[in-house]
DNA sequence: AATTGCTAAGTTTTT
DNA sequence: CTTAGCAATT
């Protein structure tokens, strides 16, 4: 007990409450900056000091993988790294990939699914479009890609989308072809044997619905439940978490419902509005103690939230003293931001010593990004942009993945028409036109169509040596892959084989390119051998699935803040972090708020957005606006934020800096 | 099969 | 101003 009571030292009395409060549900809404990983991790080791369970047997879901990690890294710290390993620290995704890897045969899908990334998805919904013929809508595949993920997030069936996403005139014709091509699409990914990122979800609650022996096998498993931003949960994850709660009701969530800033993909701030609705007997416990901002940053999120009228009401109070007011900047045009940006970065530098690391640039749209990159090379500051292409989303990285998932899953439709011909090997459109006609006649895989074709000798002479070629690559990196060789030298040996170093010697713009596309394939082979280093019994499709979903730091670039630069990035990409100074940009109504927000109505979000953006910051906040800016190809006048105008005038100080030619003289202390 | 030119549109994106 | 998607060339 003496032990137990040390874990909950450090902590402020509602922090302690919440951590030592197991006993039913729990909604525990912790403002910004309130140390609410700390309450989930110190709770969860609370629970295991007392007994009150196995560490196998407590479920703590995030977001995302650095979430996870990071909670990982912190129980770990507090009970020790053996105790800390069989606790279930997972997010969403994964711990439902997992499960449909077990169950999913019980609703009719083949245990060896591949995942269709965002890309493989588009490819199936390209052919989807295609031959519905939808091209009149002016809808492009990508659009309804988003549509169909927003339907899923919903939980809405093919014949039950609602409308949303888009206002517009043609909204009434793509509405009408929305559940066709919805419909079409889950065929064309059943028939390829994959599930896009929102299947995984989807399916394991149609599983727990149909199932009860999978329920409750999976329901049995955990006494406690914690789940991270729960603000941020959508229908789905609300219907996955009631059906594992519903017995023991040892449901802790965490969240702020002041930043909840993804209702657009589906998120909806209801389920943590309503909590007690659900859940009446819960316990509500609010952390309102800022460990992070002054006094001067909270009072102006503060006052801005507070023009919000559904939300829960709190007030974000910190200790640190006031600090310095509130910058609020107003310059030209674009290009002087940028310029006048970097300027008030050389002067906090000046006055404070502060490393590049310490300032972000927020700004709302990517394409904001562009000048101040220009600007900070320039300038010879170091500067990492956050949020850029995925690894596994590069040509040469999906081709060799590609190639992976054909052997692991022969049925993957969008994988194979990738590499049927990559190398060339004579196999065009029309000899795939045939292969695809024969799939549906005598609904079999691509593979065998092929086959047939092969035995048929139903092809130009050219692609029958070609699908012969093919055939028996896959043939012989299947049975490599599953024994006989490591997966490394397996890959490497494919790689070898299809010559991709040539191909990409022939395919890119220059030397360069085509060392840096080379790079990328030797991490794959990298990735796949510390897999197989990490791993107790590593498999080809076990590799997989961890490439789709633990974007490990190796493979992507999302996190390579550590390097000593200044962080650029959008204010949604933000959420969580920290930095002593922020600089959000383009604070203008058009663009925070967003005019689609504007037009759809949308506004408080976007307040949350501005709020989320201001919390980010320690010590000092600095807002920029222009009173020009050059917005789809022309210049227009800019309007100040609705949301500046929210910040009480005293917590602010306002600078001119809008007069051309002149250059700026440099900030006054 | 790869390149070129036209048109239309223009957020945010944890997995 | 870009960029993506598509059609029409070579």
């Amino acid at each position: 007990m003496a032990r137990s009571r040390r874990f909950l030292d450090g902590l402020n009395p509602q922090q302690r409450e919440a951590a030592r409060t197991t006993d039913g549900p729990v909604l525990v809404l912790a403002g910004a900056g309130s140390g609410k990983t700390r309450v989930i991790t110190q709770r969860i080791a609370h629970i295991l000091h007392n007994q009150l369970a196995e560490p196998s047997e407590v479920l703590a879901v995030t977001f995302t993988n650095k979430a996870a990690a990071e909670m990982r890294e912190r129980v770990s710290q507090l009970i020790g790294k053996g105790d800390a390993k069989p606790i279930v620290i997972s997010t969403f995704h994964s711990y439902c990939l997992k499960v449909l890897r077990q169950h999913a045969e019980r609703i009719g899908i083949r245990k060896n699914f591949s995942i269709a990334g965002e890309s493989d998805a588009r490819t199936l919904l390209r052919r989807v479009v295609d031959e519905l013929n939808t091209h009149d809508t002016g809808y492009s595949p990508g659009t309804f890609q988003s549509a169909i993920s927003l339907a899923k997030n919903r939980c809405e069936a093919p014949g039950e989308t609602k409308p949303g996403l888009i206002t517009r005139e043609t909204q009434v014709k793509y509405e009408e072809q929305l559940p066709a091509v919805y419909e079409k699409y889950e065929s064309a990914l059943r028939a390829a044997n994959s599930l896009d990122f929102d299947d995984l979800l989807l399916q394991t609650l149609r599983l727990w619905e149909r199932d009860a022996v999978a329920l409750d096998l999976c329901r049995s498993a955990f006494k406690f439940i914690m789940v991270d931003e729960y603000q941020d949960t959508n229908a789905v994850q609300y219907g996955l978490l009631r059906k594992l709660a519903e017995e023991h009701r040892n449901l802790c969530v965490v969240g702020d419902d002041d930043q909840s800033i993804y209702a657009w993909r589906g998120a909806d701030p209801k389920n943590i509005l309503e909590f007690e609705r659900d859940y009446p007997e819960a316990k509500i416990i609010t952390l309102d103690q800022n460990y992070r901002s002054t006094e001067t940053i909270l009072n102006a999120a503060n006052a801005v939230i507070g023009n919000n009228s559904v939300r829960r009401e709190k007030k974000l109070w910190s200790a640190l003293g006031k600090g310095r007011a509130i910058d609020w900047i107003t310059v030209a045009d674009e290009d002087a931001e940028a310029k006048e940006a970097l300027k008030w970065l050389r002067y906090i530098q000046e006055k404070t010593g502060a490393r590049y690391r310490d300032f972000a640039f927020l700004y709302r749209s990517n394409q904001q990004s562009r000048i101040f990159e220009i600007t900070l090379r320039q300038a010879g500051i170091p500067y990492v942009v956050v949020g850029g292409q995925d690894f596994f989303e590069r040509t040469e990285v999906r081709d060799i993945i590609s190639y992976l998932k054909v052997i692991s899953n022969p049925r993957d439709e969008a994988a194979f028409l990738r590499v049927v011909n990559m190398p060339r090997r004579g196999i065009g459109d029309v000899t795939l036109h045939r292969v695809h006609d024969l799939c549906r006649e005598r609904k079999c895989s691509l593979g065998q169509a092929l086959h047939t074709v092969l035995q048929e000798g139903d092809a130009p002479k050219q692609a029958v040596q070609g699908i012969r070629q093919f055939l028996g690559l896959l043939q012989r990196y299947r049975e490599r892959f599953k024994e006989g060789s490591t997966l490394r030298e397996a890959l490497e040996g494919l790689v070898t084989d299809i010559d991709y170093h040539g191909e990409l010697e022939r395919n890119s713009r220059g030397p360069q390119q085509a060392l840096a596309r080379w790079q990328n394939v030797e991490a794959v082979v990298n990735a796949v051998a510390a897999y197989e280093e990490n791993t107790e019994t590593p498999t080809l499709a076990g590799f997989l699935d961890e490439s789709h979903l633990n974007a490990d730091p190796t493979f992507n670039n999302r996190d390579k803040r550590k390097q000593a630069g200044v962080t650029l990035m959008t204010v949604h990409s933000a959420k969580g972090l920290e930095f002593p100074f922020v600089f959000v940009v383009g604070c203008e109504e058009g663009l925070l708020p967003h005019e689609n927000a504007i037009r759809d109505n949308t506004l408080d979000e976007e307040r949350r957005l501005f709020y989320v953006a201001l919390t980010r910051a320690k010590r000092h906040a600095t807002l920029f606006e222009t009173i020009s800016r050059v917005r789809h190809g022309k210049e227009r006048p800019a309007k100040t934020s609705r949301f500046l105008e929210e910040i009480p005038a005293d917590l602010l100080k306002r600078h001119f800096r809008a007069q051309r030619d002149m250059g700026s003289p440099a900030p006054q202390g």
